[in-house]
DNA sequence: CTCCTTGTATCCAAAACGGATATAACCAGG
DNA sequence: CCTGGTTATATCCGTTTTGGATACAAGGAG
């Protein structure tokens, strides 16, 4: 394959796409939105988020938002522009590929 | 991750939904669709369709239209009905997806 | 005949993954 | 207070998957 992301690199963005998260928080949106069919364990979503920080598609960033209760383990990321602009081309892709899915039948 | 079908799988029974391929048509096929973003090479490629045969997702056929010129390289494929239940499952998984992309606005 | 494209197959090093393990902070209940 | 369960991050190891090179050969155009 010669995309640049790996499906677990994409679900991680997907997760910080509307807003910056701590690294648990992507595990259970990535669980939730498919419906328990994607899991990413500790051992993936570590080192994917590591992997995306050095290709300079996600940054640290200063805890979410205020309200929240101070959590002294929690460390918080966000997309990088270059993180967005990934995301964007990876979910265009994606809708293409499910496009081609509904002309063959495979989906309503 | 813990879904049964890597993206390479997926790419090839999405080929193999609309009908009988072969191998080359079917890494054709997935450059066309994607816009030249993913490209199968020759290891990935015959090497997945090998897996998802040997996991009864693809099976071998007798060639495809009998209007095509004989060509005595060509082995075609085409889904069992695990591997349409499959490519089902997933199409439906990734549609989600791109719903939870186009919510965050990542796509129109 | 010759060259380019099509087509399948295999090998190897590198990348990615899954899950176990470890460690520790947070919080509710007794 | 202290105990157990959940939240949270991190690393390690064996296995799976990938990318790309290499090889070989049939088909077709000039």
């Amino acid at each position: 394959m010669s995309i640049v992301l790996t499906a677990a690199g994409f679900h991680v963005l997907l997760a910080l796409a509307s807003g910056p998260g701590h690294g648990y928080a992507v595990m259970r949106f990535v669980e939730e939105i498919s419906e328990g069919a994607v899991r990413l364990g500790p051992g993936t979503l570590y080192r994917t988020i590591s992997r995306l920080v050095a290709d300079g598609l996600v940054e640290e960033s200063e805890g979410g938002d205020p309200a929240a209760p101070h959590d002294a383990r929690r460390r918080y990321y966000r997309l990088t522009p270059q993180g967005e602009q990934a995301a964007r081309a990876e979910a265009a892709l994606m809708a293409r590929m499910v496009g081609a899915a509904r002309e063959a039948g495979l989906i309503t």
